[in-house]
RNA sequence: GCGCCCGUAGCUCAGCUGGAUAGAGCGUCUGACUACGGAUCAGAAGGUCGCAGGUUCGAAUCCUGUCGGGCGCACCA
């Protein structure tokens, strides 16, 4: 019986009590009954507080109405006993074979085991990274490129019908600094003032020449338009590739070029964005630019969407990449944004509300910047970490456990020489570690003779198996709140109390028996155990993008 | 000035959206290997949950105020 099942059946009794009339009526209102793990072991497996929650409004006193539930409920196969205690909670302890039952259909579920439907119907859209394509991922990308990331196997895991997409900001003034950094490097010169000074910038330009000699030669605005293309191109091939080393892949690279040029209708998707949204009255003239009256949605000011020079402003392509979502059939999309940009919540709800669509689909999740052993790193501020270095420093395993192990409004400091280190300082090589033990216990078990045949929930009676069989039987809610709440941190932190668990089990109980001992259904159906953890762990480091050695 | 985020053990941080005696790792101290990998396990010490009010059976968690730290407030991208 897992926690699950448990509420449910806390729930069909609260219901017929309240239809027997043996307790108020309120009761049958009753549509979720909470099970919780006590911290305490002598609070019994499972326990619930729902006697206290509804106590009041069944006009009874909250021990009297546990009382009320724990006798129909100790009748209940595969429960050994239930107790009131406390203030009105009710504890209850299953049998080991109730408990055990989990196991087979752990291993049945496979790769499937933890994930649902919950989130299925409407599609959604996450973005995330983003980055400009004049330069390197650096240590400010790192965080949202592992979160996005781990967040969408998570939301894909919960069934969400889902793209991940990456916007390209390759329209503006920050590509024709970008080619005049690349065209001075082209002609052996130092950079302008406000260019890119980086040391890429002359790698680019070593490689253009080298492919386009003639670029040395061309008149100025040809070179210009030439290092700008080839330098785009190949900056953001390499980005995408460091992004596909670190696991991370997008379904869609939007360009901000394509909400610039107009279509069939001589008309961009801006001036579109901008058509309908006057249509709407949310759009003004005033001082020969054109405005958005955001205000109206509780924005601190309203924002310029067509300067006076005729310009269109960062903010009227991110309208015009909403409208274009939206057009694409998505009902909730998800920004994820560092905080240095939160500034930027209101007005992009305001563009939501403006469009005429529920603003809470719209959603911005915000994350806090990432330090180096104290140091934070900005790209103005010329120390540059790139994504590349942090892998090869790190490896990709460490440096995205660690990535996705906070919560994403903790500010976070990466501890090179720790990661760097294989020792239990390092989380994921302790939950690494504990997956190649699964796999070598069961290499182990084949070669002793041991099978998994004759399996029997009821041998499984350790304390230390009691409370493994407790943790794997917890995953799916894991995994359900980590989904809804997009917190992957949650599936990081489970996998390290699993393993925990894993550790002590393996301390105190054999797979493979001792010497000559004989092979007894216990053998059996410890195997059984350790595969399902093995399944566990394997899919759980998979949400977060981390691999699951089989030896380390 | 306005807005958002964060103040929990010596350090780095969890705390399941209100539960029982606030947890983990590291560090410190003490133990466990002729047996499935000791990259492990057992135990000890360590706390005014920034501070002050409020909500209620019950608050680290929710509300208000306050102090401290980070970030943001463009006809830049």
């Amino acid at each position: 019986m897992t926690p699950t099942q448990l509420a449910e059946r806390i729930l069909d009794i609260l219901h017929q009590l309240a239809e027997a009339g043996t307790a108020p009526g309120v009761l049958a209102g009753v549509t979720q009954v909470r099970v919780d793990r006590p911290k305490d072991r002598a609070h019994g497996d499972w326990a619930t507080n729902v006697a206290m929650q509804w106590a009041s409004r069944a006009g009874m006193r909250p021990r009297d109405l546990a009382e009320a539930i724990a006798e129909p409920l100790r009748a209940v196969d595969g429960i050994q006993a239930v107790e009131v205690a406390g203030p009105g909670f009710l504890n209850v302890v299953l049998d080991a074979a109730a408990s055990g039952a989990v196991i087979p259909d752990i291993l049945a579920a496979g790769d499937r085991y933890g994930a649902s439907d919950a989130l299925a119907g409407t599609p959604i859209d996450l973005e995330f990274v983003s980055a400009n394509p004049t330069g390197p991922l650096h240590l400010g990308h790192t965080r949202w490129a592992a979160l996005g990331d781990s967040i969408a196997r998570l939301l894909r895991f919960a069934g969400a019908d889902l793209t991940t997409e990456y916007y390209i900001n390759d329209f503006g003034s920050q590509m024709d600094t970008f080619a005049s950094s690349i065209y001075h490097r082209v002609l052996g010169e130092d950079v302008a003032e406000g260019e890119y000074p980086g040391e890429y910038v002359v790698q680019l330009a070593q490689r253009i020449v080298a492919e386009h000699p003639e670029v040395r030669t061309l008149p100025a605005p040809e070179a210009l338009a030439l290092c700008k293309e080839e330098g785009y191109r190949l900056q953001l091939a390499e980005n995408r590739e460091t992004l596909a080393r670190f696991r991370v892949e997008f379904d869609v690279w939007f360009s901000e070029r394509r909400l610039h040029t107009t279509g069939a209708d001589g008309q961009s998707a801006i001036q579109r964005a901008i058509a309908h949204l006057r249509d709407q009255g949310h759009v003004y003239d005033k001082d020969g630019a054109v405005w958005l009256r955001t205000t109206t949605f509780g924005d601190d000011k309203d924002r310029v969407m067509i300067r006076a020079d005729g310009e269109p402003t960062y903010f009227a392509a991110d309208a015009a990449y909403y409208l274009d979502k939206r057009g694409r059939g998505f009902g909730e999309t998800i920004y994820l944004l560092g905080a240095d940009h939160h500034g930027y919540i209101g007005r992009l709800k305001a563009i939501a509300q403006a469009a005429g669509n529920d603003p809470d689909e719209l959603v911005c999740l915000i994350g806090q910047l990432v330090s180096v052993d104290g140091a934070k790193m900005s790209k103005r501020a010329g120390h540059i970490i790139e994504l590349g270095d942090l892998i090869e420093w790190l490896g990709e395993d460490a440096l995205r456990y660690w990535l996705a192990r906070y919560p994403a409004d903790t500010p976070l400091a990466l501890e090179g020489e720790k990661l760097r280190r294989r020792t239990n300082d390092n989380p994921v090589f302790y939950v690494q570690y504990a997956h190649a033990r699964t796999v070598n216990v069961a290499r182990h078990a084949a070669e002793a003779g041991v099978t998994g045949d004759g399996f029997d929930a009821s041998t499984l009676t350790h304390p230390t198996e009691e409370a493994l069989i407790a943790r794997l039987v917890q995953f799916p809610d894991v995994t359900g709140h980590a989904a809804a709440l997009r917190e992957p941190h949650r599936v990081a932190r489970y996998l390290e109390q699993l393993a925990a668990d894993y550790h002590r089990w393996y301390d105190q109980c054999r797979v493979v028996p001792l010497g000559e001992a004989p092979i007894e259904a216990v053998h059996h159906s410890r195997l059984l155990l350790n595969e399902a953890a093995e399944h566990v762990f394997r899919i759980g480091l998979d949400l977060i993008g981390v691999s699951a050695p089989e030896r380390m």
